[in-house]
DNA sequence: ACTACGTCCTGCTTGC
DNA sequence: TGCAAGCAGGACGTAG
């Protein structure tokens, strides 16, 4: 799982460890991670070979790395990747798809092995990459507007999970996450925006922020450097979940079993007691 | 403008 | 034992 608090944590390994690295060499070794790079792989190899790393920014689930040209390295761990500083001839990973050759410091790699992630050169982006411009700062980024939050929650007749994940209204929620905040706030994920209360949905954003909170304590601990470990899931998720993926578990609060239903092609789950379903409103 | 859903990927798990 | 279906899921494109 890539949530936000572990791509918080890859980007601060990029920061101790690639800031300040010039990159001497670039090999694309799949065409898919750059698809959406338009010009093509030579051309992000081009782009991105000589230039200097300026930083390691972060909005939600996004990484960009501010070029000396400009220009930014735009990257996102989609389901399966990472991002992995290794000494130059260390063995390749079976799913490695680019390496950056540092000057100096090793390699910098882009291992992935489903492919749903990227990464491409977007112009200009150092300040922040146009490509997401679109998405709205996440909970944890200090500038959040919780009350544009509040109001565009109570503005949307979606149910509440969809809008958590609406990167448009707020960035870094994953299925997880949402599962977890809603279970915490006692809400169900079908619960229409309209029809919430504002103190509802200011405390939905504290739950968001605190699931968030704690998986960065715990994976801020585990992992010093870039490596995640093989199977991309942090100690939090291992121990710390109260809904998500526990189907059939007591319930932490009431011992009711958690419940799993199907959602958008995936899942969700949710204790049927706190966190009752909303009333089917009749049409008239 | 808002809303909802299919699609992309691979490998592990499940079921017959 | 073998094979196929199911499942995981972020973000984008498209349709309604």
């Amino acid at each position: 799982m890539r949530e936000l608090p572990e791509v918080e944590v890859v980007r601060r390994g990029l920061e101790a460890h690639v800031v300040g690295r010039r990159i001497d060499r670039v090999d694309v070794l799949h065409p898919r991670p750059v698809r959406r790079h338009l010009a093509g792989a030579l051309d992000f190899a081009a782009l991105t070979t000589g230039r200097t790393v300026l930083g390691a920014r972060r909005r939600g689930k996004y990484l960009w790395l501010p070029l000396d040209s400009g220009d930014a390295v735009l990257g996102h761990l989609g389901m399966s990747g990472q991002m992995l500083v290794q000494p130059a001839g260390a063995p390749d990973e079976r799913h490695l798809r680019v390496r950056f050759t540092l000057h100096g410091a090793g390699e910098l790699r882009f291992v992935d092995q489903r492919m749903f992630g990227g990464l491409s050169v977007s112009p200009g982006g150092a300040e922040l990459p146009a490509e997401i411009a679109h998405i709205a700062r996440d909970p944890v980024d200090p500038l959040f507007d919780d009350d544009a939050f509040v109001a565009a929650v109570r503005r949307r007749a979606s149910g509440v999970k969809r809008i958590l994940l609406d990167q448009t209204v707020v960035s870094g929620v994953g299925n997880i996450y949402a599962d977890e905040a809603l279970w915490r706030a006692r809400l169900h994920g079908e619960r229409p925006g309209t029809r919430l209360r504002r103190t509802d949905v200011q405390r939905l954003l504290a739950d968001v922020r605190g699931v968030m909170a704690a998986a960065l304590d715990q994976g801020g601990t585990s992992f010093d450097a870039l490596y995640v470990n093989v199977n991309g899931e942090s100690g939090y998720f291992d121990r710390s979940l109260h809904a998500y993926g526990q189907e059939g578990r007591p319930c932490e609060r009431c011992g009711t079993p958690i419940v799993r239903v199907a959602f958008m092609n995936r899942s969700s789950y949710f204790c049927p007691v706190c966190q009752p379903q909303p009333r089917v409103r009749r049409a008239s």
